[in-house]
RNA sequence: GUCAGAGUAGCUCAGUUGGUUAGAGCAUCGGACUCAUAAGCCGAGGGUCGGGAGUUCAAGUCUCCCCUCUGACACCA
């Protein structure tokens, strides 16, 4: 908590994965999120720990394996292999890789299931009840619908089950959990999340199992093997054992010395209840520091519906990123939908929003600038800084504190508002350049006007193309690269404090260099004819 | 059923403590220009701000009722 290095330091998670099948476009876009955010954290110097990974444990896993006559772990290699291969071609830049089958892990587990243990938070008890094995959860009966089918897998009958149970005293941290909510606002967001969490929890928790019998794909519980420990106990951990240095010794004191708490994991809102509720109150019993903050964040539709393997309506996120590539899935996800609420995804809007954005409005502005360098300036950039504008200048009143305003949205989660701030300057480039016309004043021999025209337009491109390089890495990189820096923000990611406040700042581009031949950072996109 | 959130131009959304002709981006149409990825710039059309009633000099913005959607919780079967 007080470590000096706190404020330098940010760890971040995306769920562990359920290995049910390969990623689906949800994964994909909260793990886009998440790489977006820890990519501007490091952009400021700090240092970033991005975990994500999988989980892979659990009757349903069982069964699926099961389906097609393989072994479980081999099942999840397999999907592992497509979740990883997935996430190159995203551009995501994980630091962390965590499997819940990973040797290392069990003995995280045991050693965190012991503390709880002599807590006396695990007891033995009967559980009968509806099972629904795609939830792995027990179900009221009235939580089901026709025919004992589970609400959610409404092609899945839920199980009747009559077993003996460990159960975790959660209605025990009732309070603390009430009092976390109470000191910490912000851990759960955003307010709406909130808001259903603490219904939830005013209305009284009761304990949950953590065990089930007759199932052998997960771990036994150490003081008990008959039993294995409840997918979902086993998952949450894998946070923390994500923690655990490649080479260090897998133990709890090791694991939490470096990067507990965790700054932030974020999550589907489908999972909030055991990131919110069931994971602290864990954490509480364990005697471990909460994470500092939960953000649920909303779902996707496809043109308005509800994606789903019934409709048939469901995006396949490599198809996707094969098509259009990874900047422009980014930034579709990113900037057109607001974190938290749902967002629907329309491929014609897809097409609409790229080209206009990324080819139309910031590519065309630095194609347009580059050219009028070469023609009026022989490619060299004027020799001009910040000083040499006023503060009300068109786009230097803009930029100026650009980077500020945009640093805040990525703070606030609000990366759909810094990707709107950086495309206002972007577009007022544009109209600057028209209103005043520099062939004009070229023809008319006023070089040094010229000069200061396009100083001003390609340091306001530079400057857009850095605050956006979260989202956009690819893009960004190759406006910088032709704007004369040595820079590939997909390679080049160990920045320090200080190049964040220089390049951040209105003003960097630096004069005198020569810049090469203007190329199309980003080409447009077609909405594909007929498959 | 209870609670929460939402319903504003064809689409995605902004709209401060109620106050001049309700805004932006995209899409559509028209115009002038040429440095540019036929891009950009200028302009136009397009909204009874879910419906109704009320408070007020004045309501997208407050109150009440209703409708629709989303979510959480509960109940019934």
């Amino acid at each position: 908590m007080n470590n000096p290095d706190h404020n330098h330091k940010f760890s971040l998670t995306t769920p562990l994965y359920y290995v049910n099948d390969v990623p689906h476009i949800g994964s994909a876009y909260t793990t886009i999120v998440a790489d977006a955010l820890a990519r501007f954290q490091r952009l400021q110097g700090k240092s970033v720990l991005l975990i994500t990974g999988t989980d892979e444990h659990g009757q349903k896993i069982q069964r699926t394996a099961a389906e097609q006559n393989l072994v479980p772990q081999v099942h999840c290699d397999r999907i592992v292999d497509s979740f990883k291969s997935l996430w190159d071609k995203l551009d995501i830049k994980y630091d962390r890789f965590s499997r819940t089958t990973a040797p290392k892990h069990q003995q995280i587990v045991n050693e965190f299931f012991d503390r709880v243990w002599q807590q006396d938070d695990i007891y033995l008890d009967r559980q009968q009840g509806w099972y629904c094995v795609s939830c792995e959860e027990f179900k009221e009966e009235r939580e089901l619908i026709a025919n004992h089918h589970c609400a959610i897998h409404t092609n899945k009958q839920a199980e009747w089950r009559d077993e003996e149970n460990y159960f975790f005293r959660l209605s025990k941290y009732q309070q603390q959990l009430e009092k976390l909510y109470e000191s910490q606002p912000d851990f759960i967001q955003p307010p709406s999340r909130r808001n259903e969490v603490l219904n939830f929890v005013q209305q009284g928790l009761k304990d949950f199992s953590i065990s089930r019998v007759n199932l052998d794909w997960g771990f036994p519980v150490p003081e008990d093997p008959k039993h294995t420990i409840y997918v979902w106990f086993d998952a949450l951990l894998g946070y923390v054992t994500a923690l655990l240095e490649p080479d260090q010794e897998p133990t709890l004191d090791h694991a939490l010395s470096q990067w507990w708490p965790i700054n932030l994991h974020l999550i589907g809102k489908d999972i909030l209840r055991f990131h919110a509720v069931y994971w602290p109150a864990m954490l509480a019993s364990a005697g471990l520091p909460y994470p500092k903050r939960v953000f649920g964040h909303g779902f996707l539709t496809k043109d308005g519906l509800k994606m789903g393997k019934t409709l048939g309506n469901t995006i396949d996120p490599s198809k996707l990123v094969d098509r259009y590539g990874a900047d422009a899935v980014r930034y579709y996800f990113l900037k057109e939908i607001e974190l938290g609420k749902d967002g629907d995804f329309n491929e014609t809007r897809f097409i609409n929003v790229l080209n206009n954005d990324l080819a139309d409005v910031l590519g065309n502005s630095l194609n347009r600038s580059l050219g009028m360098l070469k023609k009026y300036c022989q490619s060299t950039v004027p020799q001009l800084t910040s000083a040499d504008y006023s503060l009300d200048h068109p786009l230097k009143s803009i930029g100026w504190d650009l980077g500020d305003r945009v640093s805040q949205a990525y703070e606030n989660l609000q990366i759909s508002h810094a990707c709107e701030a950086v495309l206002t300057l972007v577009r007022a480039v544009n109209k600057y350049i028209d209103d005043s016309a520099p062939w004009k004043l070229f023809k008319q021999e006023q070089q040094a006007e010229v000069e200061q025209i396009l100083y001003a337009v390609l340091e306001s491109v530079r400057l857009s193309a850095y605050l956006l390089s979260p989202v956009i890495p690819v893009t960004s990189s190759k406006i910088y690269q032709q704007l004369g820096f040595d820079w590939d923000f997909n390679r080049d990611q160990l920045a320090q404090i200080e190049e964040f406040q220089l390049h951040s700042k209105w003003g960097k581009l630096s004069p005198n260099k020569t810049l090469g031949k203007a190329n199309p950072v980003f080409s447009k996109l077609e909405l594909p004819s007929e498959d």
